[in-house]
DNA sequence: AAGATACGTCAATATGGCTGTCCCATCTCC
DNA sequence: GGAGATGGGACAGCCATATTGACGTATCTT
């Protein structure tokens, strides 16, 4: 069988093309703040819970599960660590005491804010690079790659954004 | 619908959407193999050999080491399960005896091209709904984020698309 | 008071990385 | 031809991060 070429041949390119650039620019950013992080002792599961914990101030545990898609078990362990090097704090919730509400220590802010220093530093040339337009396209299509249940989850991150 | 990026794309809240952007679009179009692996006892890491194999046949193990950037032990283990799968095979090279040339047999091209119709299916979903336009700059931010001394190689794997 | 929910915890296990060291076959170059 | 560099394999041990499943406790809801 010889088929034309067909538009799921043409795609096949394109498609590879996006799955190569997405594991590259994700594991290379990632990779960039792997030093920082090992100067603490911490990884890069130490980085997503501080991340998002700065990100949305007295989010609680379910609400940092959902995101990070993670077991309790595993999120347990990385956010006692965090704990206890006194970068994270939690109280209980206000309108649902058995919630804990989860927040940086000042200096889990300022750690946190030194290894944003390294994401941004890398992603704002990739911007400059790329060019206004190209980051609307840049982020159309990682949205388009969320499943619909996840999305409200990740405008809400947006929501209030300084 | 995603507002367009503001000119002064240096702010935080534009690097902190691309961070989490590429978090939740990396690690969701990642998750959606996981159980096409899980069938043949495979993880994530074999996925990765996988792929860069059926792209570049004859990939050397070195050349692949650069790739994924982990080292020669980690490499060896995937390897050894996958030949033991019967899903790829090596051959010493003919110029230079010494090294071993990478390819996946007939089943493990078709494993392969199973697992791709996943991230086809996904990467096409969210391309038709971004627009080309937003591809192009999709394509050009990920390329911003890999460090120079890379950029040949991955742009080695897109020389000869066929 | 009963049941659901939020969170914590124990134990066991898997995966996929890492370092360090040593080895063999082969290629290159003098 | 011999020395050294290179491609690859392998052993031992370790670490980080994830999993499942079961159970416990405080608190909220009805």
């Amino acid at each position: 069988m010889t088929p034309a070429a067909s538009p799921l041949f043409l795609r096949e390119h394109e498609v590879r093309r996006g799955v190569e650039l997405l594991f590259f620019g994700y594991t290379r950013l990632t990779r960039s703040i792997d030093v920082g992080l090992a100067e603490h002792g911490l990884g890069r599961a130490h980085h997503r819970a501080l991340y998002f914990v700065a990100r949305q101030p007295n989010l609680t545990i379910s609400e940092l599960l959902r995101i990070l898609a993670i077991t309790k078990q595993s999120l347990g362990r990385v956010l006692t660590d965090l704990a206890a090097r006194g970068l994270l704090e939690t109280r209980a919730g206000e309108v649902d005491r058995r919630q804990k509400l989860l927040r940086l220590t000042v200096e889990g802010a300022e750690f946190e804010a030194q290894l944003f220093d390294a994401l941004r530093n890398n992603l704002a040339a990739a911007y400059a690079a790329a060019g206004q337009e190209s980051v609307t396209g840049f982020w159309r299509v990682l949205e388009g790659l969320i499943p619909p249940e996840d999305r409200a989850m990740v405008a809400a991150l947006q929501r209030d954004m300084t």
